[in-house]
DNA sequence: CTTGTAATTAGCAAATACACTAATTAGTTA
DNA sequence: TAACTAATTAGTGTATTTGCTAATTACAAG
């Protein structure tokens, strides 16, 4: 969870991210849609893979990323319990019996 | 936006926001719950301020800090644009004539 | 106006995060 | 194996973040 956050903190990797809602694309396409150094693509590619937002499959000399839903699903959960949408567990601590995973 | 998801990748800074769920709450009596000087847990809140996600109010000497539940809405209009939730506007890029606030 | 409590600001050190270039690995094809 | 493309890893410099202690501001009461 706190990686997930962590990993949504950054415009670029937001930014990748609403790229791949799309489908999943490979390494050096989304290197071109940014102005930065492959490499540093690659280095955000790989935050966002460490928090689980993403996956990667390799198809003959190319990677491609793919976007993992349920990893966004955690944060979802933690945005919708402040918002005290019903249906949804209230924040930990708020209330006894909760999951206690997040934060 | 952008202050709103970085204000939210610490894990500090979303116990605080939870914590504010249940109500407002002295700059001290948050400050008790955490174990770090308090001028450190200021320096959290203000970060939250900054980000829109809470408001202060001034009571003699005591600071009450307020839950804001429309700056966490912002971050979850990313998040839901994700999970393809329906009647949710898809991510900037993805479609002609977004918002483009985001990421 | 001095004292006491609540809270923030200043100033600083250590740790993280970001972006770059150069070097390397992985895979395909000649 | 050599050459070429795709992608990642290494190494580095700088900027931002995080936490601390000490000093300061803001109010209320005596």
């Amino acid at each position: 969870m706190n990686e997930v956050f962590k990993a949504l903190s950054h415009p670029a990797r937001r930014r990748m991210v609403a790229m791949l809602r799309q489908g999943p694309l490979a390494s050096g396409d989304i290197a071109a849609r940014f102005d930065m150094a492959w490499p540093t693509v690659t280095a955000h590619l790989a935050a966002l893979k460490a928090a689980g937002l993403v996956e990667t499959e390799r198809d003959g000399t190319t990677v491609r990323y793919r976007l993992v839903i349920s990893a966004a699903e955690e944060a979802i959960g933690f945005l919708l319990g402040l918002t005290g949408a019903d249906g949804v567990d209230p924040p930990p601590g708020s209330e006894p019996g909760s999951k206690e995973e997040e934060l």
